[in-house]
DNA sequence: ACGGTTCCTTATCGCTGATAAAGTCCGAGC
DNA sequence: GCTCGGACTTTATCAGCGATAAGGAACCGT
């Protein structure tokens, strides 16, 4: 049987959670392939656009299929894509370094767009919301990105970072020790989450409120 | 003379604008210092110890020294040190990236005392005013990350990107096209920026009135 | 004048992503 | 049944990468 891109792909993936993005060269896969490494040219144009359908093959398979998303619920479905795009970039070594290289294609509109639908029958405006959807992915990519380089990093180092004596003097981050030696990643997450959720809700009433001054745009602060 | 590692470093965050990160190799940087590129690693452990270096750098030549944060007026300063931040990464191409890889160090440390000490006065709790750090950190790690890319990708498009043909049928996308399109970073990164900000106003909220029931952690988003 | 340290060079290693060119195989058309 | 053409894969090779070993030159305190 002639390889597939798409096992190729698989394989690539596969084999990324064992050596790391790092480790993951042409000659590596073409060997767990059982295949000279030239062979994957023909498959695939470079390495760039086989690490591009590595992030899609990855999102693909960690991300819920489309729903509608409900407008009265819109703090519950944002929240749960967000969790399940982390856990998308989580379940593969070095995830979110795969995924970054990326940039955004046609194809994702169609779900945007229907966020956005829902976003819009909260109160928002087409350009608040999308700038919505873009934030909170932007604090997933630069959440996950961290965080799998200090997995990475806790994984060859020995004892735990920031040890005691260091934080002498410190009185305040030594009392929140354990969130800055990072040993709840989900907890630390869902915070960040909730907050960036607060903030929307508030964004929504002032939208609202100020519905009738549309074209005002302001971006002071208080 | 003989090199320092100070012109070590400073000729390789200027070669880093002309090259990138990927065109930034210890034999382009040796040439450009006028020498071998063995030389290079007198002054330096490895390519990754340059690279922190940089990073060091880039950060202590484009943040202002450290103020005393004022309690009162928190939002402000906040967002002053995001805003500081972001331009620290975007002064140099790749910024983001030459820095992404970096570990925090101890001797960052006491500047993030003097604003939990801030925080905790403006009525946080240690725990979740470093949490607030943590994630307004990942939000501007994410975005520039993005943003850079995007600037990047940019350089060697022809044309705008998602043209008009490709909106078809996404009505609100196309009403939102210039946020799409990141016509204009600073507005939208200043976004994402106030909807944290007015998230943390809610949580200092929440966490002031809650104060008798400390012990209850809850995640909660409603 | 000598010995040690500092700083740099030459030579080389094993590896990378990528291309060119040749070879194999298999199925469609005659 | 033979042959031609496309689908794949091979071998050979390239320029370039980060890094190390070993040696040489310059300087400095003694």
């Amino acid at each position: 049987m002639a390889l597939t891109r798409d096992t190729v792909v698989r394989t690539a993936l596969r084999l990324l959670d064992e050596v790391g993005i790092d480790g993951l060269t042409t000659r590596r896969l073409a060997r767990e392939l059982g295949v000279q490494s030239p062979a994957l040219y023909w498959h695939v144009k470079n390495k760039r656009e086989l690490l591009d359908l590595m992030a899609e093959a990855m999102l693909a398979e960690a991300l819920p299929p489309d729903r509608e998303p409900d407008p009265a619920h819109w703090p519950d479905w944002l929240a749960a894509d967000a969790r399940a795009k982390r856990a998308a970039l989580l379940a593969h070594r070095d995830g979110a370094r795969v995924h970054a290289g990326t940039l955004p294609t046609a194809d994702e509109l169609p779900a945007v767009e229907a966020q956005l639908s829902a976003l819009c029958a909260a109160g928002l405006r087409p350009r608040t919301a999308l700038r919505l959807l873009l934030t909170i992915d932007r604090y997933i990519m630069g959440w996950v990105t961290e965080e799998q380089a200090w997995r990475q990093d806790a994984e060859q180092r020995d004892g735990a970072p920031f040890p005691d004596e260091v934080l002498r003097g410190l009185p305040l981050l030594r009392e929140a020790a354990d969130v800055l030696r990072m040993t709840d990643h989900d907890a630390d997450f869902e915070y960040g989450l909730r907050v960036l959720i607060e903030g929307f809700r508030a964004e929504i009433a002032r939208e609202t409120a100020g519905a009738g001054e549309a074209g005002s745009r302001t971006d002071s602060l208080s």
